[in-house]
Order: C-alpha cells, then sequence, then structure tokens
DNA sequence: CGTTTGCTTGATACGTATCAAAGTTGGTGG
DNA sequence: CCACCAACTTTGATACGTATCAAGCAAACG
C-alpha cells in the first residue's frame, strides 16, 4: 500500500481553491470568526485532493496535520495486530479528522481512507495550535466537536457490549442514511449513496462479513432493505429504528 | 435509589476547602494559570463530598456542573433500556467527569456513582464557559482531556469488537491496576485498591457476571491473580499483558 | 440469627465465528 | 464484444464462546 499523493491539477487551481476556502468558511469550527479573524485563520489552510480508496493517512505515522472533510467520505479504520479491521467511523463534508493525534502529538491511532473522490482541507499541527491559541472561538468549537465525537464514541462502546449483531447493524444503516442519505432514484425509499462493502458494514458492526451478509439478507427478504448497483436503499427505516432498539 | 445530597459538615470547613482548592490547582486543567488567572477562576469553585455508592448524578439529568475528583474514585455507568448496564470508565484524582454533558448542554448519558468515599470540586456550566472564554490554557488542556478520553474510547471499541471476554478482562484489570494499583499489602503482586464487584467488571468488559467469574477463576487457578478481603491483587502482570494482546 | 448481597459451579441453548465452496459482478485487455 | 480475472457476495456445515437458567454457598449486615 502506498500514500497517495495529493493531486494539484494546476488549470483553474486558484479558482477551486477559493471556492473550497469559502466552504470551509461556513463549517462549525470556523463560522462564527470575523471576517478580521478568519483573514488570519485563512492563510494557514492548504488543499488537497484524493481518489477513491487512496489514504490520507496511516495509522502510526506521526501527525502532520487536521484535516476538514470539503467533499467527499472517508473512513476512519483501525487495523489489530491479528489482521481483523475496525471501521470506528464514516465522516463527510465539513467533519474534522485527525483531530486526536493533532493534538496529544501521538501517532495516528487509525488510518484514513477515501471512500470515494474527496477533496480537503488540511492545517498543520503547528499552525493549528497557534490559531487555537488567538481565537477562542475556534478553541470553543474544537471543544463541542471532540465532545460530539466522545457521545458517539461512547454508544458505540455501549452498542457493542449489550445489542446483538442485527441491532448493531440497523444502528450503523440508519447512521450511514444520516450521513449518505439520498431519495432511491427509482421507486420508494432513501438510498446510502456511499460506496461500501459487506466487508465494511462487518468492520463496522464488529463481525464477519458472513454475519453481516446473513444478516442484510434477512433484511432484504423481509422488505427493509433493496440493493441497488452496489448501495443499500432502506425501505423501512421505521422498522429498522425498531430493530436498533431491540424490536 | 436517591440522590444523595452533598455532605457538609461545617467544622473545618474552611480549612479542607482551602486544601482541597490547592490540590486542584495542580490538576492538568488548571496547572498551567498564573497566580492572576488562578485567582480569577478558584471564585467560581465549589467543593462537595459524597459517601460510597452515591450517586454524583443521574444518566438523564440536566447538566448543572463540571466535576473535578479531589479524593477517591468513581465509575460512569451507561444504563440500558434492557436493564443491562455498561461501566464505561472508572476515574480517580484529579479526573474530570461531565465534561460531555456540560459541553453540548444535553443530559448527561451516564450516571456517575461514588465508588468510595469520595470528594469533588465543582464549576457551574455558566461559570466553566465564562472561564474557558478567559482563559485560552484552560480550553487547551479540556481539548487534551477530552482527546485523551476520546483515545481510550476508541481503543475500548476496537478491544470489543474483536476481542474475546478474556482479553477484555485481561485488559480492564491493567488499566484499573493504573488508575487504583498499590504494591500488595502481604507477598508480592500489585493491588487493585478499589472496592469493585464482578459484577462491574462484567459491565466494564461487556459480558455477564457468569462468564467474568468463570475468566477470573481461571486466571486465579493459574497462578495470575489473587482476591484479598475483596480486592483482586494481579500477581503476573507481564502475563496478563501478553493475554490482552491475544497471547 | 435470618436475610441480603455477592460469589461460584454446572447444564444447556443460542448466536456468531470459522471454514469451505460456489455464484455474481464489474472491469480489462484482446 | 466477449472472455477472463479479481473482487465481492452468497450459502451451507460445523465448531466454539458466551449467555442464560438454576441452584448452592459464603460473607456481610441489621
Amino acid at each position: 500500500m502506498k500514500k497517495t499523493a495529493p493531486n494539484r491539477s494546476s488549470s483553474r487551481l486558484e479558482k477551486m481553491k477559493r471556492e473550497m476556502m469559502k466552504a470551509v468558511r461556513t463549517t462549525p469550527l470556523f463560522h462564527s470568526l470575523s471576517d478580521e479573524e478568519w483573514r488570519d485563520v485563512v492563510q494557514y489552510l492548504h488543499g488537497h485532493t484524493y481518489p477513491e480508496d487512496a489514504y490520507l493517512f496511516f495509522q502510526g505515522d506521526p501527525p502532520d496535520a487536521l484535516y476538514i472533510i470539503w467533499k467527499g467520505r472517508v473512513k476512519l479504520v483501525r487495523h489489530t495486530s491479528q489482521g481483523r479491521d475496525v471501521v470506528v467511523t464514516v465522516l463527510g463534508p465539513g467533519q474534522l479528522i485527525g483531530e486526536m493525534a493533532i493534538f496529544d502529538g501521538r501517532p495516528y491511532s487509525m488510518s484514513a481512507i477515501a471512500l470515494e473522490d474527496t477533496a480537503v482541507v488540511t492545517i498543520s499541527r503547528h499552525d493549528l495550535m497557534a490559531i487555537i491559541q488567538r481565537h477562542p472561538a475556534v478553541s470553543f468549537h474544537v471543544i463541542l466537536e471532540l465532545n460530539r465525537r466522545l457521545r458517539l464514541c461512547t454508544e458505540l462502546v455501549r452498542s457493542l457490549a449489550v445489542d446483538r449483531v442485527e441491532q448493531r447493524i440497523a444502528r450503523a444503516l440508519l447512521r450511514l442514511m444520516d450521513l449518505g442519505g439520498t431519495p432511491a432514484p427509482e421507486g420508494e425509499g432513501i438510498m446510502i449513496d456511499i460506496h461500501l462493502t459487506r466487508q465494511d458494514i462487518a468492520e463496522m458492526t464488529g463481525t464477519t462479513v458472513e454475519t453481516a451478509i446473513r444478516v442484510m439478507s434477512r433484511f432484504r427478504k423481509e422488505g427493509l432493505i433493496r440493493n441497488y448497483k452496489g448501495r443499500t436503499i432502506l425501505l423501512d427505516p421505521e422498522r429498522l429504528e425498531k430493530i436498533a432498539r431491540g424490536k
């Protein structure tokens, strides 16, 4: 596996960059900054793009930068010594990657992999530290974001500890719907517009491919979900919600 | 179960309070403050004590304050709708409780229960918000603390997803040793000086009492641990370490 | 003391992992 | 356009870990 070099096509680069910055400006982390503060911050931002399946960074790398997703979706994967991986979360536009490693300076505890063509804005570790000292509003939103993540993580712990696979998968599908849901292109239901293999689902829910498949087949037979060109369509979110909460 | 009222015995209260404040001053959250800054902060701090088994707050309560442990140990328990609980973590002196709820304003996502007689310092939600705005050094340490917690939580997720009960219990014992370990009073080994039932261990590792007991009995028969007046003594931490990492 | 609370052990059932093999899909190059 | 390959999906048989249920025991407690 090779780290894919950021792809900087030079034509129209400036225009794209301005557009990107404008989008980042509206991100929770920065939206409460005054114009003046923003002018201070913006000089430290850099844009990068990655193709599908590219690694933004590897577990174990020293932390170099904070990533803010602009376009695309990214999964965070924790590799284990015995080969089995855990997909800790899937993130989308506006969300942060790499904060953990940035703040405590320890190596990235997971790898970040683009699930589709992805564009990000980065801030180097050094610059971010400086920005935080100067702008309490940014600190504050960092706190809120870490907090949100901690809450989600705690919920995941509970789910792994007490729920059965069926419930965990239902839960995962609903979370993915929130993140990447669009109305299904034909018929009713909501499509999860993210390229995910059954392996990914299994790794998100702490189970094996085979079990994930068996559970999803059962869901399909019961009319809860449908497959469409490699994507999953949720036909009955209410019912899934019930299953997620243990019937 | 009733929320136990803070116990304010009035004699020597002032002396104890000063002592408490001095201890809190050295806590990661505040130790980098200048004397002047500290003088600003200290006026917002309040002391409380709780007897063993008392609830500091309940899951679902609206968040009123941040707690900083001064003395004693506290477990954070997530109650589930089907009666099974999950002990998310055990915290000791210097550590924070309730940050999550404080920052996003949503109800406490777990209950905090004193494992022994415990003294804490609290800051009301409102005051903490003000302090954070005024003192970037405090913000920064809040970020570091949230970050540490997130890392631990992520590790717990991995462990629940891929490790077997035996490994999870070994891991839990080692973590508890770091938190509440003292040299064993007789013979060698390190004693976990915290009152924990097998039920607690089970809830920390996402299993049932019976299974927790079976695993720990096996550990005992293999000379890895020993029981001493309701406490657990680790006789062979190296071996436990190996088991935690999957032999 | 009896009663509660926590600990322990055994028998059994169930969920899920594991191993094996075959079917399906999408992409690639001839 | 088709054949082929690799990656992914699916199904089945079996084994294993852990939950569940039941019961007895010990220590702490009012």
